[in-house]
Formats: C-alpha cells, sequence, structure tokens
DNA sequence: TGAAAATATGAATAACTGTTCATATAATAG
DNA sequence: CTATTATATGAACAGTTATTCATATTTTCA
C-alpha cells in the first residue's frame, strides 16, 4: 500500500461516510436479502420512501444521506417515473461492513 | 449479518475512529513493513515520539490519538522504560484499511 | 534527590456535521 | 392545467471533535 497525503485524505472522506449510524443503517437496508424475495444475489433496490420507512426516519434525512453515499461511491441510482430506486454500488461497501462488523462483535466478548 | 440499533452504533463507533486522516497516518506508519528491518511478518511496534516524528505531527496530538486508537480496540501498547511501544492489535484494522485504499484508487479511475 | 526523557492529560477553541423544518422541483394521472 | 406523489434542497441549530498549548505524571539515571 503506497499511501500519500491525497490516499490518506480520501481514505479519511470514504471511511467518514461509512461512519454513521443513519447511513449505515441505509446501507444495511439494501443488503438485507430477507426484503426482497427471489432476487436469486442480484442486488437489492429500494426507492426512497421505502428506505425511509424501514429505517425509520424521515424522508428528508433519507435524502439527504443517499445524496452523501451517492457521491461518495457507496451507492447508485436508478429513475423510474417518479421515483428513484437505489442500490449498492460495488462489492467493498459490503466488505467494509462486514469487517466492521466483525470487528464490533468480537469486541462485545471482553465486557 | 443480524443487526440491531447497538451493533449499528457500535459500528459507527468503530468506523469513526478510522476515519480521521492523523489516526490513518498513524496505522500507516505501524503497518509500514519498510520502517522495521528483518521483522519476518510480526508486529511492528513503534514508541509515541517515533510516530510523531515519523506522521509529522506533535507528541501531545499522537498521544491524544493513540489513546482514542487503544479505547476502540485498534491498537495496542507494550511499556518498557519510559518509553511505550504501540502496535496494531487485530486483522480487522489491517482489512479496513485495505479495502477503503482499494475503493479509493478506483474511484480516482474516473476523475 | 534532582534532572531529563517520554508520555499523558485537561481546557479551550475553531471547524465540521447530522438533523429538522419548510419549501422547491419533477413526473404522472385525471 | 391541476392535483398528487416522490424526491431534492437550503438554511439554521445543536452537538461533536480535531488540534493546540500548557502542564502533569512516570521512569530512569547520575
Amino acid at each position: 500500500m503506497y499511501t500519500n497525503d491525497k490516499i490518506v485524505n480520501k481514505m479519511q472522506d470514504t471511511l467518514k461516510i461509512a461512519a454513521d449510524a443513519t447511513r449505515l443503517k441505509i446501507l444495511f437496508c439494501l443488503l438485507d436479502e430477507l426484503s426482497s424475495q427471489d432476487n436469486g444475489g442480484d442486488l437489492i433496490e429500494k426507492c426512497v420512501n421505502d428506505i425511509a420507512l424501514q429505517v425509520g426516519c424521515s424522508q428528508s434525512l433519507v435524502s439527504h444521506q443517499l445524496k452523501v453515499l451517492k457521491d461518495g461511491g457507496f451507492v447508485k441510482s436508478n429513475k423510474v417515473g417518479t421515483k428513484i430506486y437505489y442500490s449498492l454500488k460495488d462489492e467493498h461497501v459490503r466488505q467494509i461492513m462486514h469487517i466492521t462488523y466483525e470487528h464490533v462483535l468480537e469486541g462485545e466478548e471482553d465486557e
């Protein structure tokens, strides 16, 4: 891993985006296999309102945070009529969440 | 991945710790294979002053941030005389950095 | 015991950020 | 065109946090 200040700053920006409970919930919501039946492993698309309902916060907040997630390359969008469907963008997002999840679970042991 | 609010909050805390340029530099510094010769893959230990010099910021700042990293389970310490040697704690830290690094590099392509 | 080296700590400040509220835009159906 | 649905946007506020500066603690050595 060759690093310089520019890369470190971009890593900071990327991690900052993931480091928020609301955004994490949105990502988990888009990661949740149970909520879309028979999708055969394909990505899950959900519109803003559905995400807001499942995550349990306002439409405005979800919209704001989806913009952050999209700008950061965490999700992509797909417009159909008046609805806009969001889905996870790449495998890195899943991986970061998975590893962080495991780190947290291991931390639970000694408490 | 089973999740609830408690886990999401802990994930937020963990990611927040990683989401800082100074702390990332410290972690990279402890990850850097070149700076310790012939360690055969073992972990790298560095004292606070050395880290401060290599990272290029004050002793006080490094000490503050090492405390954050330690509380978050990112590094561990080993006291020898008046010096305190810090090293990376577990593999998750390495993995999170690596994946974030790759995510950032791929993002560079389309600019 | 006293000086020096290494690290930690506490307070203070400046900058950033998540959330809310109100409103704007865009697309569709009647 | 108008009403409705879905989403985005902008301003404002409250809470958080990274950094600095000064100082305290701890250990070693003479």
